[in-house]
DNA sequence: ATTATCCGGGG
DNA sequence: GTGTACGGATAAT
């Protein structure tokens, strides 16, 4: 019988003493299918000169040695005469191979990649990609029907569309703690294509058509299992899921001795994990798009914080339904109207978590697709092992053996390793006309790529006419004969994605940029990896190879550009940043092509951009983290601010806008009087208090409940305040107060919003405290002191008159 | 300055 | 599951 099918998720299982491989998916047909594959053993390898009879004998308990192979393999990109030691089971590969470990002469390898993932490698499967085999049905006593392979294989490379049901939980929390063993589940929430449904255990009278009474909350998550097994979902997606709702149902469940059975073999949600909770479904991608969000969307977010709310908010446009939290358990107490508002609450949840995975999905399964490892695996992998594990797949391919982990006292060796790092010119501060801005295009992938730079070539033995570099950790040199493993996959995805780029600029189809995102991300992740201690293809020797270059490369561009006349103003690891004053456009585009003609490989120098003017800032003491600190204004009129972050959510809105406006000032009118004259005037304001009150509303995040600081800040204080009127508050919770006149403590002088009007807010504390930090630099560098911009206005001191 | 710890998200 | 743990900010030494 053949089938066609994606697999979904891949796991094994122990029968009669053999493991057997068990990949769960949807058939073409849409039906979901469990395919059973026990052909497959599990080996280690061994390199050494050994008597395989030695291998052979090895035995621990149950676990035993079945027959030993030999195999060609490339050890590091050498030949090697390698041995594959096959075991009669799984676990028995870490005890086993400690065996072998301690014969005299035997190195050991490839004993710690999982059962499962070893048999994706080997039989070149990738997950939600189209699979074929050929098998025959048999009885597993699973939920859906089982097919026992003789052969699988892939030919075509399309992607399975998954069926996406987003799960969230409401539950009682009178007092503003998790307590899973206490507090019940008062409602879950589903919410996939076509289906919206809330499921609650106290009858209240409702219009709402998806809200679903039982009698318990015992019936509520024997309904939520028939409910998941009815959508059937490929994907079962919620918001910090992993740590919130599915270890929360799974307790409630044994609270209730309910079977939460709801995996495709009839087991039940699996909390394992030791320091972050992982809920894993057999059968079902268990997918927490907070964990995707946060790991590997968060630098490419403007959001810094990543709330459900926050996140829907950026990259959807959309909203949580607004309800105070704090009435939910007193509403359920009461059985109250109000919980109609909750359910609202508890689906629209639902529905901006499956809104995100819609959104978010396509750029985890191009990491899929390209890592070749199941959406669960890819959802919770640190993102260090992205390239650990693109590299594994890519090194098979090659028929390399895949390196060993370093023990712990490697790794700690490693930690004290220092690269030296990018080269900076520091820009003197002021206010320039006319920049013209340069990058290297993928900087370091480029050099990873062009220079061969690549652990199993480096100081290779033959030949000695590679490209070498000095650093300050010794000459190296790469090998020119070879294309080193490293360097040859990075070339592979940067290639990989120049032809997609071409591809977008020809369509508008959204999955072409989470390509090409994924790639990128995963090349510019490479230069770290070489650096990284616990790293299998751990090489310092690389990474300080790759910087060496960088400064080489960086410095030829800045020396082209001065030798032709062009004065630099400020360069940053890949960037140049030069003022054309008399020169014209096109002469420092000629620049670039100079400096392109010279360049090896891939690389490539680009014009970034023209910027009419610009203001560096000088930075002050302590501040070094942020070594850029600029505003450029471009052609079409909008500005690129660099550094100014200080200026966050714990500023007040006044802070904020004078210091946006002072720098539109300065670079779109030059116009430095303006500028002070502008201050002068929110200065005096707020001295009358003129200015609005809720643009003196200061917002700072808790970090922890108000009894635990030692030293009372403002916020904490403010804190406290709520309190006293009765406000739940804790860690995570945003305080909004303002600074009022008086003597004393500015903590004394904390109020609330309501509490203060329009005349009681401090216009001298926000003068002092918010003004002048966010702009006193700037000022610095046009030579105006803080004095010029807050001194009494003459008016003012007249006025005694 | 450098090292330990805490926290994120969720109700 | 042939298992291992993130990373940034802040507090503590």
């Amino acid at each position: 019988m053949r089938l066609s099918f994606y697999p979904v998720d891949v796991t094994y299982v122990v029968r009669d003493g053999r493991a057997a491989i068990l990949l769960y998916g949807r058939d073409v047909s849409g039906r979901q299918v469990c395919v059973v594959d026990d052909s497959f053993e599990p080996y280690f390898t061994v390199v050494g000169n050994i008597d395989p009879v030695l291998l052979e004998a090895l035995r621990d308990g149950d676990f035993f040695v079945t027959r030993v192979e030999k195999v060609n393999k490339n050890l590091n990109e050498h030949d090697v005469d390698a041995l594959r030691v096959f075991t009669n089971l799984p676990k028995g590969v870490p005890v086993l191979k400690d065996l072998a470990k301690s014969i005299p002469g035997v190195a050991v390898y490839e004993y710690d990649v999982l059962f499962a993932r070893r048999y994706l490698i080997d039989k070149r499967i990738i997950p939600m990609v189209r699979t074929e085999v050929e098998g025959e049905e048999v009885q597993l006593g699973f939920r859906v029907p089982c097919l026992r392979v003789s052969k699988i294989w892939q030919e075509a490379d399309d992607i399975l569309a998954p069926r996406v049901l987003a799960v969230d939980i409401e539950t009682y929390n009178p007092d503003n703690k998790v307590n899973m063993k206490k507090n019940p589940i008062l409602m879950i929430g589903l919410y996939g294509a076509n289906f919206s449904r809330v499921v609650t255990w106290k009858k209240f009278s409702s219009k709402l058509d998806y809200v679903e009474f039982v009698g318990s909350e015992a019936d509520m998550l024997k309904r939520f299992v028939e409910l998941v097994h009815e959508c059937g979902p490929d994907v079962i997606t919620g918001y910090f899921s992993d740590g919130f709702d599915f270890p929360y149902l799974a307790e409630r469940a044994k609270v209730c001795k309910v079977q939460l059975d709801i995996g495709l073999d009839g087991s039940k949600i699996d909390i394992a994990g030791k320091i972050e909770n992982e809920a894993r479904i057999a059968g079902i991608s268990h997918v927490d798009i907070f964990k995707f969000v946060r790991r590997v969307m968060s630098r490419s977010l403007k959001t810094d914080v990543f709330t459900l709310d926050a996140v829907s908010k950026e990259l959807l446009g959309a909203q949580k339904h607004k309800v105070d939290m704090n009435r939910l358990a007193p509403a359920w107490d009461e059985c109250s109207q109000d919980l109609e508002e909750f359910c609202k609450y508890n689906l629209q949840d639902c529905k901006l978590t499956y809104d995100l995975a819609v959104k978010v999905l396509p750029l985890l399964l191009e990491f899929v697709r390209i890592i070749r490892l199941p959406p669960y695996d890819i959802n919770r992998m640190p993102f260090s092992t992205f390239v650990e594990w693109y590299l594994i797949h890519q090194a098979a391919g090659r028929n390399e053996i895949i390196l060993n982990r370093p023990s712990r006292d490697m790794e700690g060796g490693r930690m004290a390793d220092r690269v030296k790092g990018a080269f900076v010119f520091e820009p003197k501060p002021g206010f320039y006309e006319k920049i013209a801005v340069f990058d290297y295009r993928s900087l370091y992938p480029s050099i990873i790529a062009s220079h061969n730079i690549s652990k199993g070539v480096l100081n290779c033995n033959c030949c000695t006419d590679g490209p070498t570099i000095d650093t300050e950790r010794g000459k190296f040199r790469y090998c020119a004969k070879r294309k080193g493993l490293f360097s040859e996959v990075i070339q592979e995805l940067i290639l990989r994605r120049a032809e997609i780029k071409k591809e977008i600029k020809k369509s508008q189809d959204p999955l072409l940029a989470a390509r090409s995102e994924a790639l990128k991300v995963l090349a510019n992740s490479f230069y770290g990896y070489m650096g990284f201690a616990p790293a299998r293809w751990y090489c310092i020797e690389c990474a300080e190879s790759t910087t060496a270059w960088a400064r080489h490369y960086i410095h030829k561009a800045i020396e082209t550009a001065q030798q032709a006349g062009f004065t630099v103003l400020y360069s940053d690891t890949d960037s140049v940043f030069l003022l054309l004053d008399k020169k014209s456009k096109d002469e420092a585009l000629a620049l670039v092509e100079q400096v392109n003609k010279s360049l090896p490989g891939l690389m490539e120098l680009d014009f970034e951009g023209f910027y009419p003017s610009g203001v560096f800032v000088s930075l002050k003491a302590g501040e070094a983290g942020a070594k850029k600190k600029y505003a450029l204004l471009d052609e079409k009129g909008n500005m690129k601010i660099k550094g100014f972050e200080s200026v966050r959510r714990n500023w007040s809105f006044i802070a904020k806008d004078v210091q946006k406006r002072v720098l539109e000032i300065i670079l779109k009118d030059h116009d430095a009087k303006k500028a002070k004259a502008y201050v002068r005037q929110v200065v005096d304001d707020l001295r009358k208090n003129k200015i609005p009150l809720d643009k003196v509303v200061i917002h700072t995040a808790l970090s922890k409940g108000t009894g635990a600081y030692s030293s009372i800040g403002p916020h904490v204080a403010a804190a406290r305040r709520l309190e006293s009127q009765g406000v739940e508050v804790g860690s995570g919770t945003i305080v909004k107060y303002v600074v009022i006149k008086g003597k004393g403590k500015i903590r004394d002088k904390v109020r609330l919003p309501h509490e203060a009007k329009q005349d009681d807010y401090d216009g001298e504390y926000y003068i002092q405290n918010q003004v002048v930090p966010g702009v006193e630099r700037i000022f610095a560098v046009l030579d105006i002191k803080v004095d010029d911009l807050i001194s009494e206005t003459k008016q003012s001191s007249l006025s005694g008159f």
